[in-house]
DNA sequence: TCCTAACTTTGTACGTCGTACGGAATATTG
DNA sequence: CAATATTCCGTACGACGTACAAAGTTAGGA
């Protein structure tokens, strides 16, 4: 009744080799390599999102036909499953500072960059079946950084969840802005501008004295720049502190 | 130099008549009404997901020829942005407490039960086009919420972006279980139980003391029905304490 | 050495999607 | 009644992921 392992398993741990197999192949060799292939989707995702991630796409990227990518990769949502592993294994994960809360902050400020770097991970991310090894250390890194606070282990992981899952939330509002921005071809501003016109009278009747008074700010703050990066200040260190006090408490 | 307003706002405000326009139309009259094309479109992506969530798809479900969908709605992505508004129609607000700590836990719990029910709303919400009456109204119930804690006005679209992008995260993660269980067929359990030994063998060589135990002890907890719920609390409880301390600091 | 089996590469093809387009039917306006 | 604006729908196009089978390439076994 036990079903064989997960095809993608062996090829998200192919760098892992436990027992050093021979890839001694019998027809002709492979004119690339899986990270090769996975390299150039990773490119075409960061640059184009991941809807513009096609086989064709890629194939035609690669100087290969389309039918050629299944012999890399068993499918797309396969290669998707090892863009993300090879992605995450591309930061370098650096060495946690003493200071505890540094090191929470750390914890969500990779995230955020990562995130920033490669939007398509917040399509994407996530789930069981993807624990490539990058992944894993991920996780072992990020719980060391929680490690040692006091808490305990269910606590460690939720706070886990807590500091990525923030993170990732502000890098998705900000991509979501970018994106928008990019397939109307209206940056956000010009959009307002054309817009509240029509918005202010269709509005009429209703009144919204906080989001009135509250919006205008707010989008004047964000014309400015660096407003995401503001925004992931202001809820990091609310829940640094927040987790911080009740590790202490 | 300056732009038509975006067509998808009259529809989004297609309720909020300002001038009480006559329809009077020239031809047929349509057979159903943009709510019920709206209501149908929105329980097939919540019995079946966004991408399920097809024009063909719908347009049987109503009894209509596919392309009579677009006399309707002008595209697909319209119709996404009006069940996203729609659907936030659906739960009243409820009144707001007196107790600041449980006005903010409400903010996130509403998003919470929201993006429950309507899981696609994680896909696609949160952007400045889709500003339709419901949403505004959200808005501005959200900022009332955590109106009065001595909060500037960013600080305070900072605390409920902070407070539902918790949610939403919480959220997206529970989706995300259910979603690969669903589409492989095959449980969370089963599936650790199928690979964990191959994934052993796979990582040999590498040591991953804390993600092994912590690991172990948070997939144990996961089998107890209820752990996003939990998560959810923690992470609320750490959010609320650092907010208010913020506030009365 | 040559044969055969395994493997890579590729062209063609199927079923799906969103939706552009044009024609027929229908209701209101003149 | 004629003109016109709208609804409804059938057909069709180009994109997608990928199943399938043929053709070309290499290594092992005879």
């Amino acid at each position: 009744m036990t079903r064989d392992p997960d095809p993608s398993l062996r090829l998200l741990w192919r760098h892992a080799a436990p027992g050093q197999e021979p890839p001694r192949r019998r027809g002709p060799k492979q004119r690339l390599s899986v990270d090769e292939v996975v390299d150039a989707a990773i490119g075409l995702a960061d640059a184009e999102g991941l809807d513009a991630l096609t086989m064709r796409g890629l194939a035609g990227r690669l100087g290969l036909a389309p039918m050629t990518l299944y012999t890399y990769v068993p499918s797309r949502q396969d290669l998707v499953v090892l863009m993300v592993d090879q992605a995450l294994g591309r930061t370098a994960l650096p060495e946690l500072p003493d200071d505890p809360r540094r090191r929470l902050e750390l914890v969500a400020r990779v995230q955020y960059d990562d995130c920033r770097a490669h939007p398509w991970l917040l399509d994407v991310a996530g789930v069981r079946a993807w624990l490539g090894p990058h992944a894993a250390d991920r996780y072992e890194w990020q719980l060391s950084a929680v490690d040692g606070l006091g808490l305990g282990d269910i606590e460690m992981d939720q706070t886990v969840a807590l500091l990525v899952g923030f993170a990732g939330s502000i890098a998705r509002a900000e991509h979501r802005v970018r994106q928008a921005e990019q397939e109307s071809g209206v940056t956000d501003r010009e959009w307002w501008d054309a817009n509240s016109p029509a918005l202010g009278e269709l509005m009429a009747g209703r009144s919204y004295p906080l989001a009135g008074r509250v919006g205008q700010v707010v989008g004047e703050a964000y014309q400015a720049a660096g407003s995401p990066a503001r925004e992931l200040e202001f809820g990091l260190a609310r829940i640094v502190d927040g987790v911080l006090a009740h590790a202490s408490g």
